[in-house]
DNA sequence: TTGTACGCGTTATCAG
DNA sequence: CTGATAACGCGTACAA
């Protein structure tokens, strides 16, 4: 015999069940001032025995005063974007604030969507993580009172970042001074909003007298592999490539194995967020922390001192990225 | 000078701009039948015009007929749970069907939490994709009739799942026929619902004449890592582990490499999950593929099927699992 | 085809 | 501390 489909109890049920008003249920439930403790246990009691669970979508709407977060996350397939959601849940969660997720993908095809999403969830800050969308768009959609950019600066709006420009440039000395004169850049297509890493690549590369060389592709391993490839296998080829993620590292990596080139002896590659893979023996993936989990916390953070203060000085927090040597770069051989 | 804090457009906003009433534009904006398509034009313009966008969270509240469909991931660290998203999230898009996220962690200490947010958001069917929770304990808090076990099959629930048993099975015959004889598995806690791969792993060694020997971490790379090392370095060491999943199963090589020892010539270690890494040729994981994005759009086609079909008999989708033979297994050399 | 009125489950205000 | 009563923004018969 299947469960029977149980009835929808309300706050209603509660306070009859209780023998008191509805105001009382709801106040007991909000654990705001204004019931003794004794009715308030009461109360609670009579729910729990009712199996009563608060709703939240009524909730939100009658609340005038809750405070939710709408979180947009690019690629769930990207460790650096868990990290992200981690820190910004447990900001949220400890402030009891209402989190809700809309996810992306890594071509930006869905950011639009995504991002309408949370606005017509009622979000009342969106943080953005990672989306494609121009500076431009991203604040013709959201509005720029309502958006926090995490993980990428955007002036005029609040943003929680680590600096890629400065990032980019760690990378480019560590391989200069490696020895590496021909240092590619996998960088992510350019018709969107995250440039500074290819900026700061670029910036660097020629005030060291070198010549950028950039090559594009959306940030996943497959797609890194598929320009990777001809990258490497022609003449000329660079001894140092620089990826925009670790994914996209792995899949130069990987380009480069089927190639017949070793890793770091005839290539040496280099990633960024310094993804948990990247640590491992058979990886050994020199990269740059930006400090996902921070960029996370500090956000959340910034999202809710924005509902408090509307009026407040845009938030500029400018995290300084770390080089994380390891096995992937080293100087070149030839 | 800011954005001006624009105010909450409603749609009566948009029916007094258009000069109809609130009901015509409900029904204009939801593309049902009730307007003439020219009316409809001139509604949707006027809200185009006041950048009017649906509070989703009312319609929610009010509609009867809304589906909406509560999708808990356990580790947004463990890509599998992305391509159950994405399967689940493609199907719910097409069905125009509400789709809300919660996220747990490896320890299953948020499975609660998680599932309570999905029940209070009013989700009418939730889908859960590795919880940690015991059958029983899914059952009390969900409830049997809202429930679909995503990639894990629960008697009496409605289940879409690859057959773990079966997968584990394919697992240790590979190594016993490759020559293992002592095959360590690294699961999950005892205390979870997730038991399948165990009890397959343990069922066929016996038929094979073996002797299980368990150890158990909760999923991740670290943990696995920390339990291996002493699994790995002491005397009488297992020339094999089939470990719970991927992520796991390189937390393993790590403990291997670490150890001195050489993955495959010292010892074969095989995951679960075929994740994309597993296929780099660094890594070169033997893994057991389940299919996660078929898994994902099989449990949003029955989550809706059920939505239709209150007493509809219990789902119970059984896909094949199949083993994916890579570098990381082979005969042992002693 | 169009407009009216009631209800969804809470929050919040304001007298008791 | 308690209990009516109006919002919140929209869905949905029902009537026009």
């Amino acid at each position: 015999m299947p469960e029977t489909s149980r009835p929808r109890v309300t706050m209603d049920d509660v306070a009859a069940a209780a023998g008191v008003s509805r105001s009382l249920v709801s106040i007991a439930y909000r654990g705001v001032a204004g019931v003794s403790d004794e009715t308030r246990e009461h109360i609670l009691a009579a729910g729990r025995a009712l199996r009563y669970r608060p709703n939240t979508v009524a909730s939100r709407l009658a609340s005038r005063t809750g405070r939710s977060l709408g979180l947009f996350l690019l690629d769930l397939r990207n460790p650096v974007f868990a990290d992200i959601f981690d820190g910004v849940s447990a900001v949220t969660e400890e402030a009891g604030a209402h989190l809700v997720l809309g996810v992306g993908d890594t071509a930006g095809t869905r950011d639009r969507l995504a991002l309408e999403t949370l606005l017509g969830a009622r979000a009342d800050v969106v943080l953005a993580a990672g989306a494609v969308l121009s500076d431009r768009e991203l604040i013709a959609l959201v509005g720029a009172d309502r958006l926090v950019s995490v993980a990428r600066r955007v002036p005029g709006v609040d943003s929680v970042y680590a600096d890629d420009l400065a990032g980019a440039r760690l990378v480019v000395d560590h391989l200069y001074f490696l020895g590496h004169r021909r240092i590619a850049h996998l960088a992510v297509p350019p018709t969107d909003g995250r440039t500074d890493r290819r900026a700061g690549y670029e910036v660097r590369m020629r005030e060291l007298g070198l010549t950028p060389q950039v090559v594009t592709a959306v940030p996943t391993l497959e797609a890194a592999l598929a320009v990777a490839t001809p990258l490497l296998g022609g003449p000329g080829r660079p001894t140092a490539v620089f990826a925009n993620n670790d994914l996209a590292a792995l899949g130069v990596v990987e380009a480069a194995g089927r190639l017949g080139l070793r890793v770091p002896d005839d290539l040496s590659v280099v990633g960024y967020d310094d993804s948990p893979l990247s640590g491992l023996r058979a990886v050994g993936l020199t990269s740059v922390d930006q400090h996902a989990l921070d960029l996370g916390r500090r956000s959340a953070e910034a999202a809710l001192w924005r509902l408090e203060n509307p009026a407040g000085e845009v938030v500029d927090v400018s995290l300084s990225p770390r080089l994380v040597v390891r096995s992937s770069a080293t100087a070149p051989s030839s």
